[in-house]
DNA sequence: CAGGCGTGGAC
DNA sequence: TGTCCAAGCCT
């Protein structure tokens, strides 16, 4: 691949982003631990919801010792609300990793930063170039939606092979001096400038060498197939209260969705009719219901990426009549406050406060 | 590779 | 109201 505009290409685009970047609070620290939390926090994420986060995240883990060695239910606590909790438990293990292996100094090559959990192939290099200026690529949304209008590619960036396309282009236009202002520029100027839908493309520092600039055709570019298959589930939630006025909370299962959040006990409805759920929520749980105080707690929808909840809430007053399963206890809404809920569950606390 | 994995905002 | 997201990674 050829490129008649680099040298000019790429110092407009970091001249841009020295006059016009945002101040963010990862961009004032040069400690890679740090950039490293921003980066991972930054992940699907936007940046207005990401700095409150990153902020109290780090008053409470300063260093990676701190981190390394959490309560994993403090450390979930911390990150409920973000979303993609994985994030957190794959963090800490990386963290764990660079504290215990690497005499806490986080790796400045690509082969070892990558092998840490959590780290992929555009955080690797996001923290590389940021963190130590290593010239290395760092492709996400924004820098493929940023080039494939500049250089005019059409392939389709929601394949996965694709992204291999885009890193030779970063490779052969990266600032050699700057490499972190550079990548940082690229997704700055896609979060401001080359927008998704109606590019700024007058106020573009590089419009001069963009192709799809002069062609007229922005706005047809990246080209992006997609398929949103939402699937729809439906569940009976049982807002439980024992004698002494406390909830029924379970901690859900360690892997998958919302791994090791905890929740009012749920049950999916099929096919089952309102007093069949009544059984099974019964003797999953070892209670016995007393009387219903409320039918209709509250009835929503909650929206994830790839399926939908419609919660149907009762408040009922059980009963403890053997043991609790695992994972499930009753607790007064101090200690709920503790503990770390998905924002659906949030959703059913407010509604009792 | 395709699909799982959260949430709140923009249009 | 529905659609598409936003600085991706894991399996």
């Amino acid at each position: 691949m050829k490129y008649q505009h680099t040298e000019q290409f790429r110092q407009n685009l970091v001249d841009w982003f020295n006059q016009e970047k945002r101040d963010l609070p990862w961009r004032r620290t040069s400690d890679p631990y740090k950039i490293w939390v921003s980066e991972v926090m930054l992940q699907q994420t936007r940046v207005d919801t990401v700095i409150p986060y990153y902020n109290r995240f780090l008053e409470k883990y300063p260093t990676m010792q701190s981190l390394a060695y959490a309560p994993q239910e403090e450390l979930l606590k911390m990150w409920e609300g973000l979303g993609y909790y994985s994030r957190a438990r794959n963090l800490q293990s990386g963290v764990k990793e660079v504290v215990e292996k690497y005499d806490s100094q986080v790796p400045n090559n690509r082969h070892d930063i990558s092998k840490l959990k959590g780290v992929g192939p555009y955080t690797a290099g996001a923290i590389l170039s940021i963190a130590y200026n290593k010239p290395e690529h760092a492709v996400d949304g924004n820098v493929m939606r940023v080039l494939s209008r500049v250089l005019h590619i059409k392939e389709d960036i929601a394949l996965p092979k694709t992204r291999k396309t885009f890193e030779e282009a970063v490779d052969m236009l990266i600032h050699p001096n700057q490499p972190g202002d550079f990548n940082q520029a690229l997704m700055d100027l896609g979060a401001m400038i080359c927008t998704p839908t109606s590019p700024k493309c007058l106020l573009c520092p590089v419009r001069e060498y963009c192709t799809a600039f002069h062609e007229g055709d922005a706005d047809q570019l990246p080209i992006k197939t997609k398929k949103t298959k939402t699937k729809k589930i439906q569940f009976h939630v049982y807002v439980a209260k024992d004698a002494s006025g406390r909830y029924l909370l379970e901690r859900r299962s360690s892997e998958g969705l919302l791994a090791d959040m905890w929740q009012f006990p749920m049950i999916e409805i099929e096919k089952e009719n309102t007093s069949e759920t009544r059984k099974k929520f019964q003797s999953l749980y070892n209670v016995k219901i007393e009387s219903c105080l409320n039918e209709n707690l509250l009835t929503f929808k909650h929206i994830f990426s790839h399926l939908v909840w419609e919660m149907d809430c009762t408040l009922v007053k059980v009963e403890q009549t053997a043991n609790l399963p695992e994972n499930t206890n009753f607790f007064t809404l101090e200690q709920i406050a503790q503990l770390p809920l998905p924002v659906p569950m949030q959703k059913i606390l407010k509604v009792l406060n």
